[in-house]
RNA sequence: GGAGACGUGGCCGAGAGGCUGAAGGCGCUCCCCUGCUAAGGGAGUAUAGGGUUUGUAGCUCUAUCGAGAGUUCGAAUCUCUCCGUCUCCGCCA
């Protein structure tokens, strides 16, 4: 959420702002409401002030036993306007409510201007593409002809963009992750387990509600008894609940930055992807992510943002996979992001570079919602910034190592930083 | 799943319709005192939003005692729903 102050302040500005990455504020509606707003909050707290006091007095003179009849007329005129004023106050505060949810974060003065992903900017590539002397397989090619990938089966037991992975290459998968999370764990991450299903509070929180609610899974209730009036929702990524750990809290300065890292299966409905990549690993309604969160000083998210994506590339460099650093331009950059690197790795099998990661720096956005701040000494509590990415998507990083280090007899030789998770074993 | 107890500020803990944004204690901050240390004395110590304002200063108003709704002129206190914690029994990885 923007600062509902500085869209006051300057309405005109952050509309211009927003405007650079496609998103026209209804500017019209906003200062129409926000007058309305003034008029009638201001109405409201007074009467409220007048009943208070009135009320005040009726206590004092009724322990004095004096006639308190007259009291009681007075403030029976006021309750009525009373209810009306603040009925007003809350239809107008709840309908500015709802436009502001639903307006994005502004870019950061380094996001690249651009309206679609043609636009981002490619800043550096490491790695060469390997030049394969046969012709190179994708990973469903190379997996299911040895039975460790079974498509058919996921769908018989679920349905599509399901899969099911057996034998050397769930091990794979498995290791990949622990490699990711010891790596991170060097670098200053704490470790989190987290539940994979959260409540609204959380969506909110971190900015998935309410705008993105087809994208989710939503757990249904028991009609009979299940009196719980929380719903819940399958995570789509480990940074929902990971970054609503700090949700309401107020730091102590000297506790930032907090750095966490955590493995969770993520579940999208990719509502409105229907077509696109399916076939094999790359797009699946359940997948494996590594995440890292930073809850940061606001100063420090700029460079936080630098250090996260660089330990992102860590882990493509020492699986000696080849990728290109990205920044994505105005117009691509998600809704709470002010700024997203994403990190693309080479995929032989298809010959493109497709996202791996995707590394974002929120600034207040995300904490306004989430009410998390810190204190600096004595001072007021200030909003913190947040600072996000993936390292990496593991189901991702599974078919890059697949497609990247094929032999021509089908095997595939496994990284040297991968082999003490796989039991020394060096080809597979 | 059954039975019971409970949820108050950073923490402990009073309050059981009005004078309570909330006693008291602990902790913390500042000051005083005391060769150092310990002890002692004094003051302060929630958050959000609004209005005013060049201002995140000051002043002022509103809201907040697990959450939401209700009763009432007035709710931490009464009613309802939900969430959570604890104890006992049952079940279970």
């Amino acid at each position: 959420m923007l600062d509902p102050k500085k869209l006051r302040a300057d309405l005109d500005g952050v509309a211009e702002q927003l405007s650079k990455r496609g998103y026209k504020l209804d500017v019209e509606s906003i200062q129409a409401l926000e007058t309305q707003r003034k008029d009638f909050q201001v109405k409201a707290q007074t009467l409220q002030a007048e009943r208070n006091s009135i009320s005040k007095n009726i206590g004092k003179a009724k322990a004095q036993g004096e006639d308190i009849v007259p009291l009681l007329a007075e403030v029976d005129t006021l309750k009525e306007q009373l209810e009306q004023a603040e009925q007003a106050s809350e239809a107008v505060q709840t309908q500015l409510e709802a436009i502001l949810s639903g307006v994005p974060n502004l870019p950061h003065v380094t996001t690249p201007e651009g309206q679609s992903e043609e636009d981002n900017v490619e800043i550096k590539r490491w790695g060469e593409p390997k030049a394969f002397d046969f012709d190179a397989k994708d990973h469903v090619d190379l997996t299911e002809a040895r039975g460790w990938y079974d498509n058919d089966a996921a769908v018989k037991i679920a349905s599509a963009r399901f899969s099911v992975l057996k034998g050397p290459l769930a091990k794979l998968q498995r290791a990949l992750t622990q490699f990711m999370l010891d790596t991170h764990a060097q670098h200053g991450y704490e470790e989190v387990y987290v539940p994979y299903m959260v409540n609204q509070d959380s969506l909110r929180g971190t900015g998935q509600l309410p705008k993105f609610e087809e994208d989710l899974y939503k757990i249904a209730k028991h009609e009979e008894h299940d009196t719980n009036d929380r719903d819940l929702y399958l995570i789509p990524t480990a940074e929902v609940p990971i970054t609503n750990l700090v949700r309401g809290d107020i730091l102590e300065q000297e506790e930032l930055p907090l750095k966490m890292v955590g493995h969770t299966p993520c579940f999208r409905s990719e509502a409105g992807s229907y077509g696109r990549d399916t076939r094999g690993l790359i797009r699946q309604h359940q997948f494996e992510k590594v995440e890292m969160v930073q809850i940061v000083h606001p100063e420090k998210s700029t460079e936080a943002l630098e250090e996260l994506t660089g330990h992102a590339e860590v882990i493509l460099q020492q699986l000696g996979l080849p990728y290109r650093l990205m920044a994505l331009c105005a117009g691509d950059i998600g809704f709470s992001a002010a700024k997203t690197y994403d990190l693309e790795v080479w995929l032989p099998g298809q010959s493109v570079y497709r996202e791996i990661s995707s590394c974002s720096n929120f600034e207040d956005f995300q904490a306004r919602r989430l009410m998390t701040r810190f204190r600096a000494g004595k001072g007021k509590p200030q909003l913190v910034h947040t600072v996000n990415g993936s390292g990496l998507a593991v189901g991702r990083t599974l078919v890059a190592v697949l497609e990247n280090y094929q032999n021509e007899d089908g095997t595939v030789t496994i990284p040297d930083a991968l082999q003490p998770y796989m039991g020394g074993v060096k080809i597979i």
